[in-house]
DNA sequence: TAACTTTACTTGTTATAACAAGCTAGTGAT
DNA sequence: ATCACTAGCTTGTTATAACAAGTAAAGTTA
């Protein structure tokens, strides 16, 4: 019976007390103080107990203030096509999707990015977007596109997004390939996406082909794992 | 200068040793006693700097082993069907995949599960599999089958994988209904997968309907992050 | 009243200490 | 040679202690 950590019995019932509503989102839980008091056990575990919640994403603690409980703002995703976000699915969903231009320019691309476009020139167009769902910062859009398409629709490009773009100027998507895995905040995400350093993240990575061996643009959606659910719908033919 | 915590300077300098090459993956670090003597600090500050570490993914601790550089085994998983893993999908990419029955019992499924399947009994079957790629351990999946499924083909559910039980006893599954998300280890998992408590963690949760309205199983297949890589690719119908 | 200071409360950092528990290699007995 | 055991390493848990730093409200001064 006592071979379950004490700081993991602990922060199990503040996990239940959360989840049955005890502690609402955003609420307070007690001090360290009270917590002592409360389980009989010294700060130390009190301290480990809520690291354990708040690396479970369960609350948020604040120098000088307090620990919270973490507002729950998850949002879920219905695509039409993996990996890529258009507004019209999100609509349907009501969810407002906004974006903000952080980067558009010509660069030599990394040699991976390179190698996939099959760029013989040295240089593609460079895009990135901050994405925000309802108004709140949700995915960083970094996406290279062939020279001659970046260039033709670089206007239409920095007003809008990348796929509504090129369908309505009649590029042919003929398919997509992705991938979607986790990693953790760097430096530069974390200030981008407003989270701590080493927080989960969920990178979409993509290309698209306008024919079976002409890939166009490369790209990757870089989420927010605490707001990030991506929901899809497959049905299959009986075997 | 002194501003930023000793833990962190000491895990950002390990960082780099690691990016580096100083230490290779799937090395072990220096023990906490000769970390403590090297930077000459207490243990629980060096403690508190591989925390860092193993909070961003870059390192592992065992008990009574050491600490380890995490070693990159990311596997990219191929799906016929998103959130479905078939072992025929795997071994296209050369991935064996075997498992272990954790459970297989009647049980009564939580409300939200009852729900979705539309149960008026108050029971279904209830199996957990622990899964393993080429022999690492990589996810748990959960599953509830309604259940006269569960009854009927209970011991086959035992030897082999969900879907080719069904598809084999020529069950039609008309559609599946996956939604994927992020979450982080509890101590259950953290136990099954062999990560700390707060890794983070993806869940792949899905529905299969045999016609429109009939749900016949629920369940999630929850992933190691850091072996964890999906990839999808879709044909677009021109505009 | 407005601005500043103090005070009390909060979490963050760091040290020392002791024991528990998991792992490995060597020791010794059979 | 094989097996069981022990010694010594590792990380994990928990306690006590002190000070730093951020926050907010009360009190004080101009």
């Amino acid at each position: 019976m006592a071979s379950v950590p004490l700081h993991i019995s602990i922060s199990e019932k503040l996990r239940d007390q959360i989840a049955s509503g005890v502690y609402a989102p955003g609420e307070k839980l007690p001090s360290e103080h009270q917590m002592m008091a409360a389980f009989g056990v010294s700060r130390i575990t009190v301290r480990q107990a809520i690291a354990n919640l708040v690396n479970q994403g369960l609350a948020q603690s604040k120098q000088g203030k307090g620990v919270f409980v973490t507002p729950q703002t998850k949002v879920a995703y219905s695509l039409s096509s993996p990996l890529v976000l258009l507004e019209s699915d999100l609509a349907q969903k009501g969810i407002k999707l906004t974006f903000e231009n952080i980067s558009f320019k010509k660069v030599r691309p990394p040699e991976n990015v390179r190698a996939i476009l099959g760029l013989t020139e040295p240089s593609a167009y460079f895009q990135k977007k901050l994405l925000s769902m309802n108004g709140s910062v949700g995915a960083v859009d970094i996406t290279y596109i062939l020279p001659e398409l970046g260039q033709q629709f670089g206007p239409q490009l920095k007003r809008k997004m990348t796929f509504p773009v090129l369908e309505e100027n009649a590029i042919a998507i003929e398919r997509i390939e992705a991938t979607i895995e986790c990693t953790h905040a760097d430096y530069e995400m974390s200030g981008h996406l407003e989270v701590p350093l080493g927080q989960p993240l969920i990178v979409y990575r993509y290309t698209a082909y306008s024919n079976p061996d002409k890939p166009i643009l490369q790209g990757e959606t870089i989420s927010r794992a605490d707001r990030f659910c991506y929901a899809l719908t497959v049905k299959r033919s009986a075997p």
